[in-house]
DNA sequence: CTTTATTCTGTTACCGATAACACTATTCAA
DNA sequence: TTGAATAGTGTTATCGGTAACAGAATAAAG
């Protein structure tokens, strides 16, 4: 007489938001009806429905997505992994992507790299883990082993605010390299020819560094050359701008002056701005400035500052979109430049 | 000669990231001794390990969190409910957050509810279906429903920014009545008798509402009143502050005159104090200008602005600390102020 | 050279859902 | 009236891991 040998464990400890088992028999019904009431797809009797309904209510019963997910092999989250988030810049970008989201029943889950490369793999690898329905991913630049894992997911994947040729998969932003050139070309036009530069890190922010190529680049083909310049390796601020201008300006070689500074980002170039106001530096009579963003910030300045808008909300709008269609089966293009417009203020 | 009905289906779709039984197989061992290679508990014979490891390298395996997390309900994942990310304090609380997670290897899923309590009930519950170790909600207000889920989950609650005697579970936050308070009493005792005050709804931003209560109410206990006050129902900024000033000014009553405005934080304050300096109003001479958060932009102004400092980055640092804590099995406290700080600017 | 303790690895039973198909009851056209 | 189409619900086999215990292999003790 064998006896299956039957070992009783588990007791697996309850998380207190009950189960779907628990919801069918307490409706007694199967739980694919249950199922099937939760996520509205196949029909189910209204009445039954209604009934499913209440007791769901009445048990306080949440799904276990956990579950559906791994069951389904969907999920409705999106991994966004961003640089930073104490740079505007970037709440904005998640905005326009958490607008786009919502209205298709998606999350976003966001991730902070700091800039740095490393973090950014172990970042994609987690959020990967968690079988996202897409990712989104700053810049182009990324390690060896975040490029590997993301060539190879079949989940859409999103580069943005910078552009490449030969994306991942798709990518949405602006040329940088462009932009810090059409800064050049505005100042050269005004008539600067002592122009500066302060910003943060360029190797640390690709895209700053992008931009500064391009504007350096231009002034020279117009036989300028960058007169001083500063990085400073910290997060980039309205402090960092204001702090570090007298240091820029120290260093201007003595008998010479300059007449412009262009700035990485707009929030250094308000602290710079500030700082002539509080010296007594007139803007741009003494000293032009020009940055790049297109903050509200610059532009509530008494003296608005001259920048070039990105359209942030706008990318992150976009890419989140992509992947919504992706998803729906679309094939949105690989590249897409969402451009950039100079605003003229009264800086430069 | 009864068959066992053996229906053979499913070809569910893989993901293109592996399985464990893939890399089990791969190197010849079971499928648990590759899951404790990877979770690092128990242990494995270093030779076992190595090899295993080379082939989770070689077959580039993602391990499935869903999977896991199912299986041992527990995750690593937290979810965050605020109301913006345009307002920059929040991104702020999430760097404080996102660094004590970190370093205990947890994860911040951020909701943005938009300052509605429906969109914050529906992402708590959402976020609560995927199980998450815990849930860092902002305020202490919260619909029914939302308020039921979170009483019943066994995961750690802390509601940040605010205070309330009777938490969900845990609290830290300051008191924003005793705030405002704080700075009526300032501008009192610097003479000011004439105050006007500039907000956006305080319907929307219940903190805001409690520092201006706080405040109206000490100026009463002075004998004094608030003689002016504008709420403008949008999304504070910076661009609110500077575009609403002159409204609040044309409100004074003809042959009145007011000597001080207090504004509903530090982005309104900004905005304001830029339009005074666009129009030659000195600061605090022809007008004082008291804020609320302690922003950046407000202590790089010209004229560094007077206003509370909240302790923001301190507060999600502490609410992520707590649940951390709390699931090593520690008890942390229940309510904690985390207080702030008056900064005397110079604009009052 | 056993016996006992210690390491390491495998087996089995789930976790809580969904996919795919099966089956029963209606409804409808012929 | 009857076979076929349609609706509504149930059954079974996973999804990809982990918990708990069992068992084998090795080391330490007597």
């Amino acid at each position: 007489m064998s006896e299956k040998k039957t070992v009783k464990r588990r007791t697996r400890r309850s998380q207190g938001a009950g189960t779907l088992s628990e919801v069918a028999q307490a409706a007694q019904v199967s739980e694919m009806t249950v199922s099937r009431v939760l996520r509205r797809k196949d029909k189910v009797a209204s009445k039954t429905r209604d009934h499913v309904l209440k007791v769901i209510k009445d048990l306080g019963y949440v799904p276990n997505r956990l579950a559906g997910a791994l069951a389904s092999s969907t999920s409705n989250q999106l991994a966004v992994i961003i640089p930073s988030l104490r740079n505007i810049v970037f709440p904005e970008v998640l905005s326009g992507i958490a607008d786009r989201l919502d209205e298709a029943g998606y999350q976003a889950v966001i991730g902070i790299s700091e800039y740095d490369l490393q973090r950014e793999a172990s970042l994609v690898e987690t959020m990967m883990s968690w079988r996202p329905a897409g990712i989104i991913v700053t810049n182009t630049q990324h390690s060896e082993e975040a490029a590997r894992i993301l060539r190879v997911t079949k989940s859409p994947v999103v580069e943005i605010m910078d552009l490449t040729e030969d994306p991942i998969d798709m990518c949405v932003g602006l040329d940088h390299h462009k932009a810090g050139a059409e800064m050049a070309r505005h100042l050269v036009t005004k008539g600067y020819r002592n122009i500066g530069y302060l910003g943060c890190d360029l190797i640390t922010d690709a895209a700053a560094g992008k931009r500064y190529s391009g504007f350096r680049d231009t002034l020279q083909e117009a036989g300028l050359s960058v007169a001083v310049s500063l990085s400073i390796d910290e997060p980039s601020g309205i402090g960092l701008g204001r702090n570090s201008m007298p240091e820029l300006l120290a260093k201007v070689p003595a008998g010479q002056k300059i007449d412009a500074v262009y700035f990485s980002n707009d929030a250094v170039a308000v602290g710079a701005q500030m700082y002539c106001m509080a010296e007594g530096i007139r803007t741009p009579e003494d000293l032009a400035l020009a940055g790049f963003s297109g903050l509200e910030v610059g532009q509530a300045m008494p003296v608005p500052l001259t920048t070039i808008r990105s359209k942030r909300f706008h990318v992150g709008w976009l890419s989140a979109d992509y992947i919504v269609r992706r998803l729906q089966g679309e094939d949105p293009p690989r590249v897409t430049d969402a451009g950039f417009e100079l605003i003229e203020g009264a800086t430069a």
